[in-house]
DNA sequence: TCATCACAGTTGTGCCACACAACTATAGGA
DNA sequence: TCCTATAGTTGTGTGGCACAACTGTGATGA
């Protein structure tokens, strides 16, 4: 499939088990038990972008997320019901959602936050400090560069 | 979210755009148009596989790719469909099939294999040779780990 | 020879995450 | 007051997948 004539130094048989590695982690990633809760991979991305701005309207979280604005709606929707996430219309303009972590909303993301934590804390381990190093390096160039591609 | 105080040397927050991106890369392979055909990802891996072994029972596609076995049922009889990919019996053993690419099937393979060497290539380009070197070490590695993790 | 077991593959079903399109509700002008 | 823009909602459909129950084929041993 990718042949091996290749003038970039970067080994194609690697990156096609990296690219299957990635798709199967992708769906490690979705259903899943994170610190004893059944959370979505795109509702911890929400909890995480809430914590950090604070508040958001849904059509601000739904960029950040890079998701439409239908699905941020089920999505909040979603964290709402079970308490994570405060849903109040905006004051100045009733049209726009003031969105933002509920105090057991917050007390969830930190649990889930230091279970990634764990978990990237152990992959580390498990790499030599050259590889950490080096992924380090590359991903940011990696993040730099499709950044650049697709804002 | 990630709180900031690491000792891993790894920026977290850094990480988690990176998830956030792999998740989106993720979805970006979906059902998209390859080489001006549309392919799945699981697809374009099972032609690679294929291309690569010559010839796999289901069973033994189905474990390379790390899916169900229905799953790859329906997923060899679409690509048969499609005249990609020849099914015959095993003369010797008859519940197994003989999976195999057809002419058309290898034509394909290598049309997609050179637009994702393409890709690659643009991609390795806006690296810089750091970020380039840095990457295949640490991605190396991750393979390495996770290939010790979960077979 | 036949019962039984093992195993490759198929089919029915349901789930999840998501997009798209059509809708409602609020707001800000001309 | 009507028109338009925009935030969010709801209906609907899709793709990719797993799980479980099934069928078909072959092997083994009484």
């Amino acid at each position: 499939m990718y042949n091996t004539t290749h003038r970039s130094g970067f080994p194609e048989d690697d990156l096609r088990r990296l690219l299957r590695l990635l798709v199967r982690t992708g769906r490690l990633f979705e259903p899943r038990e994170h610190a004893g809760l059944r959370v979505s991979m795109s509702e911890i991305f929400a909890l995480g972008e809430l914590g950090d701005a604070g508040t958001l309207s849904q059509n601000e979280l739904a960029a950040r997320l890079g998701l439409e604005k239908s699905t941020v709606s089920r999505l909040a929707a979603a964290l709402e019901r079970r308490g994570w996430l405060s849903r109040e219309r905006d004051p100045g303009n009733r049209r726009f959602y003031r969105l933002g972590l509920t105090p057991e909303g917050r007390a969830v993301t930190e649990r889930i936050g230091r279970e990634f934590h764990q978990a990237h804390a152990a992959l580390f381990e498990a790499l030599t400090p050259a590889e950490l190093e080096g992924l380090t390096l590359g991903l940011s160039g990696l993040i730099r560069v499709f950044g650049e591609h697709d804002g």
